[in-house]
DNA sequence: AATTAACATGACAACGTTGACAAACAATTT
DNA sequence: AAATTGTTTGTCAACGTTGTCATGTTAATT
């Protein structure tokens, strides 16, 4: 029962093992015949090269997807994304959650890339807006590629995958303005995440551009959490004039909104529009079902570990390269459009 | 830049690179005196051992969770479960999702076996259910332990992890029934699912003890999707004499059910009583908040990856052990007491 | 026919670790 | 003091692969 090694198949095939290690590795300089006759006795034992003899020879082939994220279903398009372009390539992906805040992820990361475990990372945010952390991993001499939030790459330290969230911002403001929202709230602000703070700047972009006063009063912080939603919905419906629309920065908040104006005895949409971001499952399994902008976060991970794989394999392109996303506004049912 | 190797750390604190394994595999018969000094030269040099050469001596410790299951919470919850349990164990997470149907999953596994990669497996259902992959597995000489629905281990092939769903499912009915329901309806019941099936067989206990009839008519078959959930209530609302409630498989059906009520301007839970099953953050975000059946999903899956964590490490325990959970019932918002 | 080049194959070391065994040394018993 | 035991340390092979280099074979050129 034990598994057959290349010698096992050399000795079948009467031929020396490194012979079927050409084989194995596509190597040229063996004869069709000798091939043939080699691949039959690989099949015939079932022979499957050990990875980690290959690996001790070579460079590892797992990387490590790092997240600090309490939203389940970002983390599962995220992981999904990565892992269909490491069974592309032949790849394994290690999962580590973290906590962004202790010490302790420095010291897991050094410790997965000082024993040979992996060979690169993808990180995302908050985690990939810590440049320190990065710079340690790229003296640990590992790869590395960050997934950021904005309208380009803040620098060229490592590839980068940005998320345009100040265009998404303005766009879904936009739609708000256009569909005859004088008084549009902003909930769900964070000053020290990046995504939370581009997505304001789109909303106040938008707003600039209208003749519309920006109101400090109406613009929230607060988690992205459902909770967090409900309590900063209740806050703003305090607020005289009361606001006829509210942008939540993520579905989570947005699904929040809908519970507590519901708790008023509000009508969504008609008394209250609400708009979300991210088209999470959630924005479809509210009532009524979520206007909100996509973000393809599986394509955005396969993008950033497809980066990631080809650093590794060190195909032959010295700079750093970078790649940017768009996001584009899905319309259902939780805006009004005012008479006017 | 390259990394140490246990022979740097020998040649500097002037000993044998064997007596360096010794100090690093807490051997005894090392003098203190030398063990110290060997360790000094470890921090010195901050030396790791290289995981891939000691995998070629030992034995893998990474292990493989393999699943098919569209529902991240859930995937999460129980991804975040094992991976606290290889952490403490000093073990890795290979992830696999997988599309049952497909006889690719066997291949995938082979290969991750044969090759050297892992050296168990942990499978949740409908995986779990397929003894012909488990024999399978363990012919390729893999451990597996598998996490089923049931109230005892079906067969002593591997060890397992059960969970009652038979018993919760009976619980959640005989709670409808205190509250006063005469009329409760099931959705979601899927025949080739053994959770399902379990939860059904609860429902159908509870009844059984009770005076009520079970009416075949207000059961009915789904899937375990939000969309199905308002299919299925639709179809419901349309049974004469209406229920007063309804017994939903999962958390997820159960918020479309609430859905469908509501685009009927039927009142929840004062017209129609809905409970849920799996206590997902779903579960807390609905309106009203669901009364469901709290299923710790980390725990299970912490359970399942100690245990095969345990075989792998060949604590001395021949046979298989199992483990069952029960569980309970969470009382929040979406049941009304009927006055009779 | 002899020389060269190109190709095909094989021998062997190396990767960093652990396990089996042997050697050296110290402590105890005869 | 010699013999016995026990503890500490070292030597070497092995794990399964790939890289380097040498050798053998064939075809092309002189």
């Amino acid at each position: 029962m034990k598994k057959p090694t290349i010698k096992d198949v050399a000795k079948l095939a009467g031929v020396s093992f490194k012979t079927v290690s050409r084989v194995v590795n596509g190597e040229s300089c063996v004869s069709e015949q000798v091939k043939n006759k080699v691949q039959l006795c690989i099949e015939q034992l079932n022979y499957q090269p050990n990875r980690t003899a290959q690996v001790m020879r070579r460079a590892p082939k797992s990387i490590a997807f790092v997240y600090d994220n309490p939203n389940s279903h970002y983390v599962i398009e995220m992981q999904n994304g990565i892992l269909s372009e490491c069974r592309k390539k032949g790849f394994e992906l290690v999962i580590h959650p973290t906590d962004s805040h202790s010490e302790q992820v420095k010291k897991d990361l050094a410790s997965m890339i000082g024993t040979n475990l992996i060979g690169g990372v993808i990180l995302t945010p908050p985690l990939s807006e810590n440049n320190q952390l990065i710079t340690y991993l790229l003296n640990l001499d590992a790869k590395v590629v960050r997934i950021l939030s904005g309208s380009q790459a803040p620098d060229n330290l490592s590839p980068t995958i940005y998320v345009d969230d100040i265009n998404a911002g303005q766009k879904i403001t936009n739609h708000l303005l256009t569909c005859g929202h004088k008084r549009i709230a902003f909930i769900g602000h964070q000053p020290s995440h990046m995504s939370s703070e581009g997505r304001l700047t789109g909303y106040r972009k938008a707003l600039a551009t209208s003749s519309i006063q920006i109101d400090e009063n109406i613009i929230l912080p607060g988690e992205f959490t459902f909770e967090s939603g409900v309590e900063m919905t209740n806050k703003l419906m305090e607020k005289k004039p009361r606001p006829t629309a509210i942008f939540a920065c993520n579905d989570e908040i947005a699904a929040g909104a809908i519970f507590a104006a519901r708790l008023r005895n509000l009508r969504v949409p008609e008394d209250i529009s609400i708009v979300g971001f991210e088209d999470s499952p959630f924005s479809r399994q509210t009532w009524p079902k979520l206007t909100t902008v996509h973000q393809p976060n599986a394509d955005i991970a396969a993008k950033a570990a497809a980066f990631l794989i080809d650093l590794m394999l060190d195909v032959p392109c010295a700079k750093p390269k970078s790649y940017g996303f768009q996001l584009d506004l899905v319309e259902r049912d939780s805006v009004f459009q005012l008479a006017d």
